[in-house]
DNA sequence: TCTGGGGTCCTAGGACCC
DNA sequence: TCTGGGGTCCTAGGACCC
């Protein structure tokens, strides 16, 4: 009865998912190019796809290839809601679904065939139950391996269902585009079109040691593996995130003291309050500035104590940010601020926190301590479960307009931080059915 | 008037310890 | 007196994915 090695293991991914969900909420947008965002291209119908339009790119070089696209602004809640909706499906299945984004996932069915049949036609009842329940199309891949299926998956779009026989694997991925390798972009996929490899059947004639020159010791192994087609990785459900963040584009402006201030303490009350609300704290604080021009810089630092409390983080991440302006005397305006905490631990709610390792005097006489500050975060996040986030906030904070992005979007693109199960989001995919 | 926001993993060099 | 190897942690940066 033992499920031998066949093919179990299931993709499933959404086809051009926001966008795909604003033509069902709005069948006048159905077989018409249009694209959910704005200033730029969230997501992108297969309409618009056809013009070269991709998500990332701006609206006003979307609108340069398709005149009569149309961009609307985006149903946030719905797309959670229907994603959230279609892994229930899955679900039903099998319990060994790994959800790896709001759209997309793996499933490994062998345990379930005694059940619901082959796995193929469990694909076949999932996209036509997915399409009768929430009228979207959902591509399947069916592989013995999540490389395998998730690449047969990309193949069978747009709504389509790919199964790749045991015995036909070679077959299947020697002709296939390296870039369809999970973890080749555009700057690996630029180094092997230099060697003269496209194709994954060339990648496995090319000797490991000389991928692991080309792009490096870990990516040369894995490529390796994968193009000869091992790949050891088994569908995981209840990951957690092992990092926070939160970032702001900005446009170009002037790199003042009081600009870092007022946009990092709104992105840190974000980060503090989703690592409160999931019960975990960081020792790692990393800030991210961006120049014009793309040019980033980061600088971190590590505490000796997990933090939490919105008042500290806030604290470091200015701290880190004027350090890294500081670095950069040249660079007068700035285009982005980002702020991430890692190296998390769970953490009890009642946990005391000491700033900046082998660095004393950080907190000064003057400066309320800890408890104090965790004090205020817990009223305001009490606040806020209660009256919603507008409710209270930093005066200076919420006089700026320091987001771009509604917040609904950013909640939205929040993966799992809570408890296992509750994991999400991210939003959709500019590669793939390209 | 040059691209949103939230993530993961890897690398290379330096510090430090045994 | 000069010389070693291995492991871990930290920092800054890069590639990639959804």
């Amino acid at each position: 009865m033992a499920p031998g090695p066949g093919s179990n293991i299931l993709h499933a991914d959404l086809d051009a998912f926001y966008a795909s969900v604003e033509q069902v909420l709005d069948p006048s947008l159905q077989g018409r190019p249009m694209a959910v965002g704005g200033g730029v291209v969230l997501a992108a119908s297969y309409q618009a796809k056809a013009f070269g339009i991709t998500a990332g790119m701006a609206g006003w070089r979307a609108r340069q290839l398709c005149p009569e696209l149309v961009f609307v602004g985006g149903h946030f809640r719905e797309y959670q809601r229907l994603g959230d909706a279609v892994m229930a499906i899955l679900e039903d299945f099998t319990p060994l679904v790994e959800r790896i984004s709001i759209d997309e996932a793996f499933l490994d069915v062998a345990g379930s065939v005694h059940l619901f049949g082959p796995p193929e036609r469990m694909a076949e009842d999932i996209r036509a139950r997915v399409r009768a329940e929430t009228g979207l199309a959902i591509s399947v891949g069916v592989a013995r391996t999540k490389h395998l299926a998730k690449i047969a998956s990309q193949v069978a779009k747009p709504d389509g269902l790919v199964v790749v026989p045991l015995e036909r694997e070679g077959d299947f991925l020697r002709p296939l585009p390296v870039g369809l390798i999970w973890g080749v972009g555009p700057a690996t996929r630029a180094r092997l079109a230099a060697r003269g490899i496209t194709t994954i059947g060339q990648l496995a004639k090319t000797d490991e040691a000389a991928l692991q020159l080309l792009v490096g010791r870990a990516a040369g192994s894995k490529l390796s593996a994968l193009a000869a087609n091992i790949d050891p990785r088994s569908v995981v459900g209840g990951r957690r995130v092992s990092s926070v963040g939160a970032q702001s584009a900005l446009g170009r402006r002037r790199a003042s003291p009081d600009l870092v201030r007022t946009t990092l303490g709104y992105l840190v009350d974000r980060v503090g309050g989703r690592l409160r609300r999931s019960g975990r704290a960081g020792r790692t604080v990393t800030v991210r500035v961006r120049f014009p021009g793309m040019r980033t810089v980061s600088r971190s630092a590590t505490l000796r104590q997990a933090v939490a409390s919105t008042p500290t983080l806030t604290d470091v991440a200015v701290e880190l940010a004027l350090a890294a302006l500081a670095g950069n005397p040249e660079e007068t305006e700035v285009t982005l601020l980002a702020v991430s905490v890692s190296h998390l631990v769970d953490e009890p709610p009642t946990q005391l926190v000491l700033p900046f390792a082998s660095r004393p005097g950080r907190l000064g006489p003057d400066e309320p301590d800890e408890e104090t500050r965790r004090a205020v975060d817990a009223s305001m996040d009490t606040i806020r479960a209660r009256f919603g986030r507008q409710a209270v906030g930093f005066a200076n904070v919420e006089l700026s307009p320091v987001s771009r992005v509604p917040d609904e979007f950013r909640e939205l693109a929040e993966r799992g931080s809570g408890p296992p199960g509750s994991a999400s989001p991210a939003p959709s995919s500019s590669r793939g059915a390209g």
